[in-house]
RNA sequence: GGGCGCGUAGCUCAGCGGGAGAGCACUUCCUUGACAUGGAAGGGGUCACAGGUUCGAUCCCUGUCGCGCCCACCA
C-alpha cells in the first residue's frame, strides 16, 4: 500500500500543472528531427503506400503570415495523419525564387547602404549579391515553418534557383520552343514602368480610381485640309495619349457621323491629319460615340489599328514618359512648327503631360466638358503603379494548347478539386486563357535560353555551346552569338514544382515513387497563378496529373472580411500567436475553423479557447499519472469488463471513426470539432470523474482495468490529436512512455488507432442514462437553489427492473455527482419531494425542508409548459394525414416515441405539481 | 457586364429537408486532492426579407435587400 502512495507522490511532482510550449516545442522538433521522422523511403516504411503532397513553395524573401500558418497547418493535419496510418509520406518542402520580390529586397538594400545599384555593379556581380543576400538572410521561413510543426522532409529542400530545377526550366523552355509552344511576339503587353517589365495578365490588379473623363473637340478638314468648322467630340481619361492618336473611330451604323466616315480631322496640338473610320469596337452609347484610337497605347485601339491599317505611334520611353523628340513614327507628316507645343513635353511623365494637355486643350478651347468618372486602372501587383500597354518584344506560352488537356483531366476526373465549386473557376479560365507572356526584364531568375545571330536569327539551346554550334551549322562557320538578357516569370518555374523537386528530366525513384502526387492544398487565390499551369506543364511533360486532390483552403481575413496585406496594416502575425499560445493551440484554431467554402475570419478569443483545450488536456494526463494509470503491457481493450470502460472504449470509437472519416473527407473542422467533444465532453467531463469513486474504491480488479483502460484512452487521444496538435501530444506520449512498456517509436510515427470493434451500444446506452440523472439532478438543485455542498436522498419512483439495476451498479458514482446521501426506491414520491421524469423512472428529491414550495412550483409549471408545447407540435404533427401518408415509416414511429415520451413525462410534472400543491 | 460565395445567439463561426449548435462574452453558484487557462447550472436566436416547392423548410427553388471576392477591353 505504501508503495503505491509513493508512487503517486513522485508522480504528482514529475508533471506540472500547465504545458510550457515554448520550451517544450523546441525540443520536440529536435527530437523529430532526430528520430528522421519525416523523411520518405524510411525502411520502416518499405512497400508502404506512398503519400505526397508538394508544399506550395513560400518566397525565400517571405516570412511566415497567417495564410501560410493555415496552408502549411492543413497540408501537416493530413501528412500526418496518413504517416499515422501507415504511408511513406514525402512533403516536398522548398521556396521559389520570388523573380521580382527577391531583386526589389536586394536594390532596396544596395539603396539604403549607399552601395553601387544593381546597373552600376552590372549583371553577374549583382546576381552573386542575390545569392549572398538568399544565403545571408533568405528563407527565414523555413525556420518559422518548422515551428509551426510542419512535418516536411526537410532533408530534401529545394529552390526553384538550384541546379536540379534550372535543369528542368531548361529543358522545359527548349523542349516547348521546338514543339512550337513557346514563341517570341512584339504586340502589346503590361508595362510596368517602375520595374521596366513586362508583367504577365494575372500580375495587373485592376484599381478603382474616382478619375475624370475629358471631352476634346477635333476639327474635321476637307479634302484639302481645311477645317471646315466642325468638330468631332471624343471622350478619353487618358488625354496625354492624345499625341499617339492616329484615327476617330465611330460605329458603322451611327447616324450623327454617317457624314464623317472616311473624313479627316486636324489632330490638335500635333497637326497631324488622321483619318475618321467606322468600326464596330465604337459603342454610340458612351462618350460622345466617337473615340480616339491610340493603338501603340491601349488594347482595343491596338486591334481597331491593326484592322484599318492605322499607324502605331508610341509616345512613351520605358520609364513612361514622354518620348517624342527624334520619334520618327511621332514626327511622321507632323509640321514641327505647328507641333511645336507638344515637343516641349519631350521627357515628361505621363501624368504630368496629362495635365499639360488638359489645359492645353482648354486655352484652344478644345475642352468641350470634362466630367468626373470613376474607373478602374490596372496597376502592377508589386509596384503599384498604373501599368502601360506598351509595345515590346516578349516570349509568349501557347497556354491555350496547353489547356486543353488540362481542363479534360478535371472533367474526367484525374483530378478533382474539393470544394468542387472551384472547378467552374479553372474552366472559366482556362477556355478564355491567352498566350502567357513569360519573359520579365529582370536580372534575377532563370536566363532565357535563348540566343541572337548578327542579323537577328535566334537560337534556342540546351546550353551557349550548343545555340553556338547550331549557329555555326546555320552561318556556315564559327558566329558570335547574344544571349537573350531577359529571365523568365517567376511562374514557370513553379509550374514545374510537382515533379522537378522530384528530379525531372531524370527518371528517379522518387520520381517513380511520388509522382503524381497525392494531394495539393493551397489557397484560391493562386488557382490560375500556379494551380492550373502546374496541371498544364505536368501534363505536357509527364502525361499525368500533378496531384489528384486539389484542396482549395480559404484566405484568412480580417474581422471585416479584407485580405490582410502589409499596406492596409491590418495582418495578424502568426509567430506573435505562437508566442502567446503556443503552435498547437494556432494549429487547432485554424483547422477548426477550415470550413470548406468559407473564409475564416480568425479571433484570437478562439486561440484561446483551443490553448485551454491544451491545459485541459495536460491535466486529464496529470490526473491520469497521480491515479497510477500506467501503460500495461498486453493490455487488451477487447477484453474490459467493466462497463464504465467499455462505454469509454466505445465513444472513443465512435470518436476515430469520425475523424478520420472526416480527414478523408478534408472535413478538417469537423474532424478536430469531434476530437475535441471526444476529449472534453466526454472523456475529461465524464469518464475520469466517473473513474475517480473506482481508483478510490477497494475493487482492485475494476481499478486496475480502469487505470489501464485510462492510460490506454490517453495514448488513443495523443494519436487522435496528434496530426492537429502535435507538440504537446508528444510530449505526452514521451512522458507517458516513460514507464511501462517500452514505445516503438515517437508518437509521430506511432499507428493511427484502429478500435472499430470497441464499439459497445449496452453500455453506451447505460451511461446515457447514468448521464441525463445526473445532469437532471443538478439542473433542480441548481434551479432551486440548494446549496452546492449540502447532500440529499434520491429515491427512485416507479423503477423498472433495469432502473433498479443500473442504480445498484452505478451507486458510488451517483452519489458522488449527484450529492445524494442514499438511493432508495419506492412505490410512491415521498410528501413534497421534487420530482424529476426519468426513463424508466421519476427521479424524487425529498427537499422539502431545504426548498421553496413556490419556485418549486413555479419550477414543475415552466418545465411542463415546455413540454406541452413540444409535444403540441409533435400531435398536430400526427394529426395531419400528409405526413402519415408521406413521411418515412422511420421518421413517423420517431415521432410517436417522442411523443409519448413527452406526455408521460409532462403527466408526471402534472403529478408533482399536484402533490406539491395539495 | 459576367461568375462565385456569404447574411444562424452580443462577437467569431459550425450545421443544412423532420427535435436550433460550438468557442468566446454574459448571469448565478463552486477555490471539492487533474485542470480557476477549471467545474456546475442558466439567460440569449420569428436561422436577412418576400414568395414558391413539400406532409414538413434555417436547410431546396425564385426574387429582393445587404456584404465580400474573382473574372472582363468599358472610351
Amino acid at each position: 500500500m505504501w508503495r503505491v502512495a509513493a508512487a503517486v507522490a513522485t508522480a504528482s511532482i514529475t508533471m506540472e500543472k500547465l504545458f510550457a510550449a515554448a520550451v517544450v516545442e523546441q525540443r520536440i522538433s529536435a527530437a523529430w528531427d532526430e528520430a528522421g521522422a519525416f523523411r520518405a523511403g524510411r525502411p520502416d516504411r518499405v512497400g508502404a503506400q506512398p503519400f505526397c503532397m508538394v508544399i506550395p513553395p513560400p518566397n525565400v524573401t517571405g516570412s511566415l503570415h497567417i495564410g501560410h500558418a493555415l496552408n502549411n497547418t492543413l497540408q501537416d493535419v493530413l501528412c500526418r495523419f496518413e504517416r499515422m496510418r501507415g504511408k511513406d509520406v514525402l512533403w516536398q518542402p522548398g521556396m521559389d525564387h520570388a523573380g521580382i520580390a527577391t531583386q526589389m529586397v536586394v536594390e532596396r538594400q544596395l539603396a539604403e547602404r549607399q552601395q553601387p545599384d544593381r546597373r552600376s555593379m552590372g549583371r553577374k556581380a549583382f546576381i552573386e549579391r542575390v545569392w549572398a543576400w538568399k544565403d545571408e538572410s533568405g528563407g527565414q521561413i523555413v525556420g518559422q515553418l518548422q515551428r509551426l510543426g510542419a512535418s516536411c522532409d526537410w532533408s530534401r529542400t529545394r529552390f526553384t534557383m538550384d541546379e536540379g530545377l534550372s535543369a528542368a526550366v531548361l529543358k522545359v523552355f527548349v523542349t516547348l520552343y521546338r514543339q512550337g509552344l513557346i514563341y517570341k511576339d512584339k504586340r502589346l503587353v503590361n508595362w510596368d514602368p517602375k520595374f521596366l517589365t513586362a508583367i504577365s495578365d494575372l500580375e495587373v490588379v485592376p484599381v478603382e480610381i474616382k478619375g475624370s473623363l475629358w471631352h476634346f473637340r477635333y476639327p474635321v478638314v476637307d479634302a484639302a485640309g481645311a477645317e471646315t468648322g466642325e468638330f468631332i467630340t471624343v471622350a478619353t481619361t487618358r488625354p496625354e495619349t492624345l499625341l499617339g492618336d492616329t484615327a476617330v473611330a465611330v460605329h458603322p451604323e451611327d447616324d450623327r457621323y454617317r457624314h464623317l466616315q472616311g473624313r479627316q480631322v486636324r489632330l490638335p496640338l500635333v497637326g497631324r491629319l488622321i483619318p475618321i473610320v467606322a468600326d464596330d469596337y465604337s459603342d454610340p452609347e458612351k462618350g460622345s460615340g466617337a473615340v480616339k484610337i491610340t493603338p501603340a497605347h491601349d488594347f482595343n485601339d491596338f486591334e481597331v489599328g491593326k484592322r484599318h491599317g492605322l499607324p502605331m505611334i508610341n509616345i512613351l520611353d520605358a520609364e513612361a514618359r514622354l518620348l517624342l523628340v527624334g520619334n520618327e513614327a511621332f514626327l511622321a507628316g507632323v509640321d514641327p512648327q505647328a507641333a511645336a507645343w507638344a515637343l516641349g513635353l519631350h521627357g515628361q511623365d505621363r501624368f504630368v503631360a496629362r495635365k499639360a494637355v488638359v489645359a492645353r486643350m482648354e486655352e484652344l478651347g478644345l475642352l468641350a466638358e470634362v466630367e468626373p468618372h470613376a474607373l478602374t486602372v490596372p496597376h502592377g501587383d508589386r509596384s503599384n503603379v498604373v501599368i502601360e500597354p506598351w509595345l515590346t518584344d516578349q516570349w509568349y506560352v501557347d497556354a491555350a494548347t496547353l489547356a486543353t488537356p488540362a481542363l479534360a483531366a478535371v472533367r474526367e476526373g484525374k483530378t478533382s478539386f474539393i470544394p468542387k465549386t472551384w472547378e467552374k473557376t479553372y474552366f472559366e479560365w482556362l477556355d478564355n486563357i491567352q498566350p502567357w507572356c513569360v519573359s520579365r526584364q529582370l536580372w534575377w531568375g532563370h536566363q532565357i535560353p535563348a540566343w541572337y545571330g548578327p542579323d537577328g536569327t535566334v537560337f534556342v539551346a540546351m546550353s551557349d555551346d550548343e545555340a553556338h554550334r547550331d549557329a555555326a551549322a546555320h552561318y556556315g562557320a564559327a558566329t558570335p552569338l547574344t544571349r537573350d538578357e531577359d529571365v523568365l516569370d517567376t511562374w514557370f518555374s513553379s509550374a514545374l514544382w510537382p515533379f522537378s523537386t522530384l528530379g525531372w528530366p531524370d527518371q528517379t525513384p522518387e520520381l517513380a515513387r511520388f509522382y503524381p502526387t497525392a494531394t495539393l492544398v493551397t489557397g484560391f487565390d493562386i488557382i490560375f497563378f500556379w494551380v492550373a499551369r502546374m496541371m498544364m506543364m505536368g501534363l505536357h511533360f509527364t502525361g499525368e496529373v500533378p496531384f489528384k486532390d486539389v484542396y482549395m483552403h480559404a484566405l484568412v481575413r480580417d474581422e471585416k472580411g479584407q485580405k490582410m496585406s502589409k499596406s492596409k496594416g491590418n495582418v495578424v502575425d502568426p509567430l506573435v500567436l505562437i508566442d502567446q499560445f503556443g503552435a498547437d493551440a494556432l494549429r487547432f484554431t485554424l483547422a477548426a475553423m477550415a470550413a470548406q467554402g468559407r473564409d475564416i475570419k480568425l479571433a484570437t478569443s478562439r486561440i484561446e479557447g483551443y490553448r485551454n483545450f491544451g491545459t485541459k488536456l495536460w491535466n486529464a494526463a496529470r490526473f491520469a499519472e497521480l491515479n497510477g494509470c500506467g501503460r500495461v503491457a498486453g493490455f487488451d481493450p477487447a477484453t474490459t469488463r467493466s462497463t464504465l470502460n467499455r462505454w469509454v472504449l466505445s465513444a472513443f470509437a465512435g470518436a476515430v471513426a469520425d475523424v478520420t472519416a472526416a480527414l478523408e473527407a478534408y472535413r478538417f473542422n469537423d474532424a478536430a470539432g469531434a476530437a475535441y467533444r471526444f476529449v472534453w465532453n466526454l472523456f475529461c467531463d465524464w469518464y475520469l470523474e466517473f473513474a475517480k469513486p473506482v481508483f478510490a474504491g477497494q475493487d482492485a480488479a475494476e481499478k486496475a482495468e480502469t487505470q489501464a483502460t485510462t492510460a490506454y484512452v490517453l495514448d488513443g487521444i495523443c494519436a487522435l490529436l496528434h496530426p492537429f496538435m502535435p507538440f504537446i501530444t508528444e510530449e505526452l506520449w514521451g512522458i507517458t512512455g516513460a514507464t511501462g512498456p517500452a514505445r516503438d517509436s515517437v508518437l509521430a510515427l506511432a499507428p493511427w488507432p484502429s478500435v472499430a470493434h470497441l464499439s459497445d451500444a449496452a453500455a453506451q446506452a447505460e451511461l446515457d442514462w447514468v448521464i441525463a440523472l445526473i445532469s437532471t439532478v443538478r439542473s433542480i438543485r441548481s434551479e432551486l437553489n440548494v446549496p452546492a455542498g449540502a447532500t440529499v436522498p434520491l429515491v427512485l419512483v416507479e423503477a423498472s427492473a433495469e432502473v433498479r439495476r443500473r442504480a445498484e451498479r452505478w451507486g458510488d458514482i451517483l452519489k458522488r455527482l449527484g450529492r445524494f446521501t442514499d438511493i432508495g426506491f419506492a412505490d410512491e414520491a415521498p410528501r413534497g419531494a421534487v420530482q424529476a421524469p426519468l426513463p424508466g423512472a421519476v427521479a424524487a428529491l425529498p427537499l422539502a425542508t431545504v426548498i421553496d414550495v413556490a419556485a418549486e412550483a413555479a419550477r414543475l409549471g415552466k418545465e411542463g409548459g415546455k413540454l406541452r408545447a413540444e409535444a403540441g407540435k409533435l400531435e398536430s404533427k400526427l394529426a395531419n394525414p400528409g405526413f402519415l401518408n408521406k413521411a418515412s415509416p422511420e421518421v413517423i414511429e420517431e415521432t410517436r416515441e417522442r411523443l409519448a415520451e413527452l406526455q408521460a413525462r409532462a403527466g408526471k410534472l402534472d403529478d408533482a405539481l399536484r402533490q406539491i400543491s395539495g
